[in-house]
DNA sequence: AAGAGGCCCTGATAGC
DNA sequence: TGCTATCAGGGCCTCT
């Protein structure tokens, strides 16, 4: 599911549910996520106070009150659940990938509090948990990655020093997230359809205007993703009023065979497979 | 050394 | 109805 502005949107819900509380048990179901979770992990975790809720890219960071940073990576089909503890309630979906309703198959981790638990879904197992001593981990962890497209440095001139000489196409250099952090399969289609770049268009062959359009249009797209509250693909449909709209707002993604939404452009929107990632675009208004 | 592709995993859906 | 194939919002790893 989450890429940079779902992740934010779970951060959101997430911050006012759990800042300040402590972490009373945890029950492990399941360790064998993408990555097994730390042995250590409930010892760790369990007794510390939650102090503050960050995002970084498409991670949730929890900074707990020993020192320690504690990561969550949603993958393609994790979620956050909040659940009454003693009625055993579902009470909110931190989510956009499920229906509303807490699923019963794949609750591999539970997190109780004071009077709820958050429970967290993965039936891929894509997604992961990691625990970071300290600040200085923390730091050195996003170091690896590129700046966000609302970080200052995400600008031309570190296009142009990253991008000019390469032959990797621009759709596949918006996925890196060692070139720019948070976008993901949608809102790449998505950018490079406000840019009018085709998604197979060689690095190299962009020009400064091109850098402008995706750097703009990166900031736009997240930006008003956000406010949207997300893009929610699946089940969408069960909404209940606590999912994002974004979807309502695709230009190309999931538009195969409909017609361009650009002004004076006839073009039909083509899906063609990029580097095993489904890319949507417009063959007319998006030149290669 | 950069870049393409395989692969991890389960579930939903389409096609026969 | 039930089988099989394909695809899904991510990204690491291997091979060339």
């Amino acid at each position: 599911m989450p890429e940079l502005p779902e992740v934010e949107i779970v951060k959101q819900s997430l911050s006012k549910k759990i800042k300040n509380k402590r972490v009373k048990k945890i029950i492990i179901k399941n360790r064998n996520l993408r990555f097994k979770l730390d042995h250590k992990f409930s010892n760790i975790v369990q007794n510390s106070i939650v102090e503050n809720i960050y995002r970084f890219s498409k991670y949730l960071i929890i900074k707990l009150d020993n020192s320690y940073y504690w990561l969550i990576h949603l993958g393609m089909s994790g979620t956050l659940h909040v659940v009454d503890k003693n009625k055993q309630k579902f009470l909110t979906n931190l989510s956009f990938y499920q229906s509303p309703n807490l699923p019963e198959k794949h609750n591999h981790i539970h997190i109780s509090f004071d009077k709820f638990k958050i429970i967290y879904n993965d039936p891929r197992r894509f997604g992961y948990f990691l625990l970071l001593k300290n600040k200085y981990k923390l730091d050195e962890f996003i170091s690896n990655y590129g700046p966000e497209p609302f970080n200052k440095k995400f600008n031309q001139t570190y296009f142009k020093k990253k991008l000019s000489n390469k032959s990797k196409n621009i759709k596949n250099y918006l996925l890196d997230q060692k070139f720019v952090s948070g976008i993901g399969n949608i809102y790449a289609s998505e950018i490079l359809f406000l840019a009018k770049i085709n998604p197979e268009r060689k690095s190299a062959k962009l020009n400064l205007s091109d850098y402008k359009k995706i750097i703009f249009f990166s900031k736009k797209v997240l930006k008003k993703a956000i406010k949207k509250g997300g893009s929610s693909i699946q089940n969408f449909k069960n909404s209940n009023g606590k999912t994002g709209s974004f979807q309502k707002y695709f230009q190309v993604y999931d538009r195969e065979g409909m017609h361009c939404l650009s002004k004076k452009c006839d073009g039909i929107i083509k899906k063609k497979v990029i580097s095993n990632r489904s890319s949507f675009y417009c063959n007319i208004c998006q030149k290669i």
